[in-house]
DNA sequence: TTGTAAGCGTTATCAC
DNA sequence: GTGATAACGCTTACAA
């Protein structure tokens, strides 16, 4: 029953009285090796349904053909989609995916990191933690010559890869938009500081102010960690205000979710009393009436798939290393984007 | 620059002029090796940052730690939140996960099965594809003792093992309640044969009518490929009849969502004119409007994680052959359920 | 208490 | 054309 034995080109070799390297090279359809020698251990091995075992072979060769992806959270729809994207073009490659959900624990995120050096992944992809503030534990990745590639949330600095978005052009965009309905007192809410997306997002907003000629007023620009209570404390900290903002730049949708909800508690009415813009586009204000004037689309699924592209080349030019050629870094930003407008 | 040669066990061996296997031994605390001894080694050790190369035990244990799963959809929550439900049952077990997204493509299906077997997975989990009707690609795991788990969209059939849900007490308490608000005509949207949660839910609405002494009309009866545009079209086919039903079982919440939009588009008020059930209890519910009376909880991550240790059980079972204890299948129907009522 | 050797499945190198 | 051998990194009888 417990049929343990799978065939092995040992197992081949055995029966035809040849060698091992015979039955190898045979298989790989080796040009050295006799028409009828090739034929006969191509038929024993079809009779055995001899299939090579990958794991020896990646052993041998040292590498898994896997990558590894650290996400937050799955059910964040922009994390999965980020995870088709990276699962679609790692598949073109004939990579494996395995992931790792930190749960936006950094514990968490050093442990899974401890894992898939352990298994040896090729290469690592990652949407940091909302808590993570140090990278010592993916500087121990580079010992193992296993390149990382940051996307979305990435660290706020310089001597990474990365894949990130560039909001400029669809945040101006939107601003301008409010401007014309004749805004001017527009708020933000803004993400924890430690993600770059929020220093980003700052800048931007001062930047699309200052094109407007519009004032810079430091108690309509609050933020919020990220979780559920935060966000309901940052909305109503501007509604309580007494000239709450008429427009509100919102750090993702899954924010403005919760300041819709918010909203609505107190009575208002949004796109009439209080507009929002934000940023991911989720696929479900398709189907909501309570929605923002534009959300700006991050892209999971392009971003992600274009880290795992760039993580891919990382891991053959580490393959085939080029001595000329150093290992290098690398900021993508993407600025292909839309303004996709739902409403208003 | 390249630093490829990473700390083995010979390495140690080597600078401290002892055998692999002492090494071994002592970075395992074998107790036959010497205190002396051990300690070394655990220092050099140290100093080389060695860490042992799982691939290689893995390749010697013919294990891999690695457990895959196969799901239609990573961006359709409920699969995102399987996958969470899986890795967490899997990371406790110190079993990685493999994710292939087969996208509802039975091409697909089969190419990550292949693909599975050939990283030699310890075992599978799967929720099938829309279009999957026969299993020949499943069967080819059991000649390398990968054991395989379906959930949620499990076959037809008896002769595998599978964990799917019991709807039954959550659908008669949402009928129930349609037939005490005066509702005596309700439809069916119903999902593709192929799959067992279609002849399930059409098994139950015919059980629940009788229950209440209703009717069983076929007109009120349709089906569709769970494809946008065959939502509408089902959904509209109920709309056109001379008499619509009042309510309707639907097949699961992401047809609803459409049948929602359908609804609307034809000037209709959900839950004034038409009332819905469904199955799955989408998190967004709770920002939206139009909702269904009644969303039947699938329990998503309970499902799969219960699917993932009973999985992680058949792996270790087939470690330890057991002669007396044939492999077992197992039909694991949750019934713990809730009827999570959100409106009406 | 430690060393030797074999083995996991495959391929590359060198020899005949 | 084909075979023997070594090697990938580690574990484990069996010897000493």
């Amino acid at each position: 029953m417990y049929n343990n034995k799978l065939p092995t080109i040992k197992e081949i070799a055995r029966r035809l009285n040849v060698s091992a390297s015979t039955v190898s090279r045979a298989l790989h359809h080796h040009p050295s090796i006799g028409l009828v020698t090739t034929m006969r251990v191509h038929k024993v091995a079809q009779e055995l349904g001899y299939e090579a075992n990958k794991t020896a072979i990646y052993f041998k060769e040292r590498k898994t053909y896997t990558i590894g992806v650290i996400i937050p959270d799955l059910s964040e729809p922009f994390f999965s989609s980020a995870l088709t994207g990276i699962e679609d073009a790692a598949e073109a490659s004939n990579y494996n995916v395995i992931i790792g959900q930190s749960l936006d624990n950094f514990e968490r995120e050093k442990k899974i990191v401890e894992n898939m050096k352990n298994h040896r992944v090729d290469g690592v992809l990652v949407s940091l933690t909302k808590e993570t503030s140090t990278y010592a534990h993916f500087d121990s990745l580079k010992k193992y010559n296993i390149p990382v590639v940051f996307f979305d949330r990435v660290p706020n600095r310089q001597d990474i890869n990365y894949v990130a978005c560039n909001l400029v052009s669809g945040m101006l965009q939107a601003i301008t938009k409010l401007v014309n309905m004749g805004h001017s007192r527009i708020g933000l809410i803004n993400g924890p500081a430690k993600l770059a997306a929020t220093l980003q997002r700052l800048e931007i907003y001062i930047q699309c102010l200052k094109q407007h000629h519009l004032p810079l007023n430091q108690d309509i620009i609050v933020s919020t960690t990220l979780a559920k209570a935060d966000n309901r404390k940052a909305i109503d900290q501007l509604l309580s205000l007494n000239e709450p903002p008429a427009a509100v730049i919102v750090f993702n949708d899954y924010v403005l979710l919760d300041c819709i909800a918010a909203v609505k508690a107190a009575g208002l009415v949004v796109n009439k009393d209080i507009s929002f813009i934000s940023f991911a586009n989720l696929p479900i204000w398709e189907y909501m009436e309570s929605v923002p004037l534009a959300s700006i689309e991050q892209f999971a699924g392009r971003q992600s798939s274009m880290a795992a592209g760039f993580l891919l080349q990382l891991i053959n030019s580490a393959a085939t290393p080029n001595v000329t050629e150093p290992p290098f870094l690398q900021h993508i930003i993407d600025s292909e984007m839309i303004d996709y407008t739902i409403a208003g």
